[in-house]
RNA sequence: GGAGGGGUGGCCGAGUGGUUGAAGGCGCACGCCUGGAAAGUGUGUAUACGUCAAAAGCGUAUCGCGGGUUCGAAUCCCGCCCCCUCCGCCA
């Protein structure tokens, strides 16, 4: 959300940053709303002020025993002049803050100019795509070869983006979380927390998902709504808060599953793990101040890419274009991982900055330290580190044999009793 | 799910219709005192919005949130949210 002062000096620039989005301007909409808004509040005040100056005449002629009938007859009056305004205020209000929470996040400069994905830069790469000298295959291929991947049972029991993994896969998957987690809460700095996947709209208005993206979410008969990310419920942590600036930056990850309705995705990804409804991923958010959040953003990736380089996966790392970048974040990295199945780089993560956009909207703020008047709103960022799933699918197109089986990278032996290689045969289920 | 109790400033806590943005205390800041410190003592100590070129000042709102009653609401009424206690159910 932004600043209505700042739109009020600085509209051009609103419509301008919209524009690199390619969306419409809105500032002259905003500001005619925000004028009527503000001349209808000057108005009501200018009554509000009146009648309490008269009221607290009246209890000064009461306590002394006159005759208060004058004084009370003219409140009457100004009440009834009242009531429309405040109506009138309460509406324009809510229309100036409406308009404002569907108004996205005003990009960074160094963001690259681009109407889509095809537009993104490559920032640096990692590691090299192995050379096989057999065709590799996709991972739903493999998954189903070994026995452990099973999307026909997961489409009977939930329909269609679901998937059962068993055996070693599932543990696999367990490793691979561990290992993120591990490494983010040692290596990293990283504090892990066990946030709450069932949230209310008050909490997903903050973080950005609504009002605009509802269609995206599943929500339950209760009214809360299913994480899409454990973005929203780690950030949400310091909502209404005012933090002591001394304890800045606060840097936490979880480990959750994550639930997309994938509404407008018909038709894309429909085979594999790449994209369903359900899906497990660590993720990081920190929370900085102002001047601190970029490097903070440098940080985080280089967080992410430490997790693809002890799995040795090799990865891109892209600065997304204007019309790339979401909602609420003023700037993205994505990291792209390699699939020699698919022969293709992949989206792992995606690590943004959103500026004081989702502080301003849950109201999250800090004192500086050393001072004792005034707060500001921090900044908030967020990171996968990574999507574990997809992880997963990168770990066994990337190390897949000839005969079908997994070596297991040297990182996740420890996490998987020492075994070393998933192989087919195993009897299953 | 049932019954009851409660949500006041950074914190504790008073306040059941009248000049209360809110007593008192703690904490914090600055000063006095002291060789220095503690103790003592004095002063100050919320947020948002509007007005203003800006500051000061002034105005408005805020005692969980929203509505209502009233000339006037932290105080009365209604709805919601949250917390606590007991009962029931339950991993």
């Amino acid at each position: 959300m932004h600043d209505l002062k700042w739109i009020r000096e600085n509209p051009d620039a609103l419509d301008a940053a919209l524009a690199r989005r390619g969306a419409a301007a809105v500032s002259a909409t905003v500001l005619d709303l925000d004028k009527r808004h503000r001349a209808t509040t000057t108005e009501l005040q200018v009554l509000q002020s009146r009648r309490n100056d008269v009221s607290k005449q009246i209890g000064g002629v009461k306590a002394k025993g006159g005759d208060a009938a004058p004084l009370m007859a003219e409140v009457a009056e100004i009440k009834d002049k009242m009531t429309a305004l405040e109506e009138e205020e309460k509406l324009l209000g809510e229309k100036v803050k409406s308009l404002l929470l569907t108004i996205p996040n005003i990009l960074l400069p160094v963001v690259p100019d681009g109407r889509d994905e095809s537009a993104n830069v490559v920032v640096r790469s990692w590691g090299t795509p192995r050379e096989f000298n057999f065709s590799p295959k996709e991972h739903a291929d493999l998954g189903a070869a070994l026995g452990l991947m099973d999307f026909d049972q997961a489409a009977i029991m939930s329909g269609a983006r679901f998937v059962v993994l068993k055996g070693a896969l599932a543990r696999l998957e367990r490793a691979i979380a561990q290992l993120m987690l591990d490494t983010h809460t040692t290596a990293n700095g990283y504090t892990e927390v066990n946030p709450p996947l069932l949230v209310r709209d008050v909490a997903l208005t903050g973080t950005g998902q609504l009002p605009k993206f509802g269609a995206d979410l599943f929500q339950t008969t209760a009214g809360l709504y299913l994480i899409p990310t454990a973005e929203v419920s780690l950030t949400n942590l310091v909502a209404e808060r005012i933090l002591d600036g001394a304890t800045l930056p606060l840097r936490m990850t979880a480990f959750t599953p994550c639930f997309r309705s994938e509404a407008g995705a018909a038709g894309r990804d429909t085979k594999g793990m790449i994209r369903n409804h359900q899906f497990e991923k660590v993720e990081l958010v920190s929370i900085t101040a102002p001047e601190e959040s970029e490097a903070e953003l440098e940080r985080m990736t280089k967080c992410a890419e430490g997790i693809l380089q002890k799995l040795e996966l090799p990865y891109r790392v892209m600065a997304l274009c204007a019309g790339d970048v979401g909602f609420g974040a003023n700037r993205t990295y994505d990291l792209e991982v390699w699939l020699p199945g698919q022969n293709t780089y992949r989206e792992i993560s995606s690590c943004s900055n959103t500026g004081d956009f989702q502080a301003r909207r849950m109201n999250a703020r800090y004192r500086p330290s050393g001072e004792t008047k005034g707060t500001r709103f921090v900044h908030t960022l967020n990171g996968s580190g990574l999507a574990v799933g997809r992880t997963l699918i990168a770990v066994l197109e990337n190390h897949q044999q000839q005969d079908g089986s997994i070596t297991v990278p040297a990182a996740l032996k420890p996490y998987m009793g020492g075994l070393e290689i998933i192989a087919p045969g195993a009897k299953i289920l």
